[in-house]
RNA sequence: GCGGCCGUAGAUCAAUUGGCCAGAUCGCCGCCCUGUCACGGCGGAGGUUGCCGGUUCGAGCCCGGUCGGCCGCG
């Protein structure tokens, strides 16, 4: 099956596959936009729900979108904001419900007394607001213990939502007179658990009301944090070839190796950053320029580098010898962790900027591998 | 030399009038994080309470001695 390789977007190309960092309220902790350009970030992806309680909607229009009110030059992709509000929900019930209108949320973030009201429209009108290159259809997601029942309806929920998202971004496209060239690109979300049948429902139904693209959605690894690649291969074959496939929250770098391998283009998780944060960076095992990626072992390709580990206080050398971020050029494994230890927020940044480094040097070595 | 204060995990400190298994924090070690309420979460190792003796049913706490440290006076 031929991949595909770019898009356009309006005047913008976005080639695959493409990892976007989750900047989920606006930035990637620690990180301006210079040292995501400079860690090879193209494009970022940004949470509505998070947005609109802070900073607001009304600030973030007056700013002529997002991406202006932050200063990103690169792409970026809004979430609907189900998935926060429905994982919140999940965890605690008291914190709102889900029906076929959308869902109720009765707490704002962080303890707002505001009960608050997210339908599939509000989210498209929402994004559009924010001004992002790519939105997608706000979708049901069952929590971890749902059962076949909790699936069905997931999924003929996700198909509803999905026809009114759509109708409603049309509806906004002419309303706001955007031009052709200057619309933003509308996903898509295939639910449906692992099971196959449901998967297809989900898959068959989103295609025939037609989208610019569509994504894997739920839950993509189990418990023991295996992907699912199994039913990810299967959606693929789902869905037409000339559309890009977004598998949402993936992942691990092998992750990413292996849903590129069956067909995947876009990827996002908080992983890196958030390990970074955690004190958990990612290593190269073997020089990136000289393996072939798809031809080894994805999970021998990584290790890990614990950084507050009393081992490095006096250790001179690099973090990763094949890398070339910014930590890795300048500093020794010794300064990070003492950067750590003092709890200096250079700490974060050197260690955020490196697992985004390696995230991208991936990109770079799988694109190479589909020229 | 005399008088006073103080010795409790690697570090800094807690432990009602003597009373379960001497606690906390940091550090150390290990684990977790997948469309981020996440500068986080979970777990573990580590003490003959300076040492010796005494009083007591029972001592980190009381008594004597001793060693070490600090302060004051000679």
């Amino acid at each position: 099956m031929p991949y595909l390789k770019q898009i356009k977007i309006g005047k913008k190309i976005l080639r695959f596959p493409v990892y976007f960092p989750d900047a989920t309220r606006a930035v990637i902790r620690s990180l301006d936009s210079q040292d995501l350009i400079k860690a090879g970030i193209e494009g970022l992806i940004l949470n509505p729900y998070h947005l609109l309680s802070q900073p607001g909607l009304a600030v973030i229009k007056k700013s002529g979108g997002i991406k202006n009110y932050m200063n990103w030059p690169g792409l970026a992709i809004t979430d609907s904001g189900g998935w926060q509000l429905l994982s919140l929900i999940y965890k605690d019930k008291s914190f709102g419900r889900v029906d076929d209108h959308g869902v109720i949320f009765y707490k704002g973030s962080l303890g707002e007394e505001k009960k608050y009201f997210f339908t599939p429209e509000k989210s498209i009108r929402v994004q559009m607001d924010l001004r992002t290159d790519i939105i997608i259809c706000l979708d049901d997601c069952p929590g971890k213990k749902a059962t076949r029942k909790d699936y069905e309806t997931s999924v003929r929920r996700t198909i509803d939502w999905a026809r009114r998202c759509k109708a409603e971004y049309e509806k906004q496209l002419k309303k706001r007179k955007i031009p052709t060239g200057a619309r933003p690109l509308l996903l898509a979300v295939v639910q449906g658990g692992s099971d196959k049948k449901l998967r297809r429902k989900c898959a068959q139904a989103l295609v025939k009301i037609g989208f610019d693209g569509y994504g894997w959605g739920g839950w993509t690894a189990d418990k023991e944090g295996n992907l699912d690649i199994e039913t990810a291969r299967f959606i693929i074959s789902q869905l037409p070839e000339d559309k890009p496939k977004f598998a949402l929250g993936v992942g691990y770098p092998w992750d990413i190796i292996n849903s590129f391998k069956v067909g995947y283009h876009i990827f996002d998780c908080v992983i890196p950053t958030r390990e970074a944060r955690h004190k958990r960076l990612y290593t190269w095992t073997k020089d990136p320029g000289r393996v072939n990626v798809l031809k080894t072992n994805p999970r021998k390709l990584f290790c890990f580098f614990y950084p507050d580990k009393a081992k490095y206080r006096v250790d001179s050398k690099r973090v990763d010898q094949f890398c070339d971020c910014r930590l890795c050029r300048n500093h020794s494994r010794a300064y990070l962790y003492h950067l750590f230890k003092i709890g200096d927020s250079l700490a974060w940044r050197l260690a955020t900027i490196h697992n985004l480094r390696v995230y991208s040097k991936l990109i770079e070595i799988l694109r190479k591998n589909i020229a």
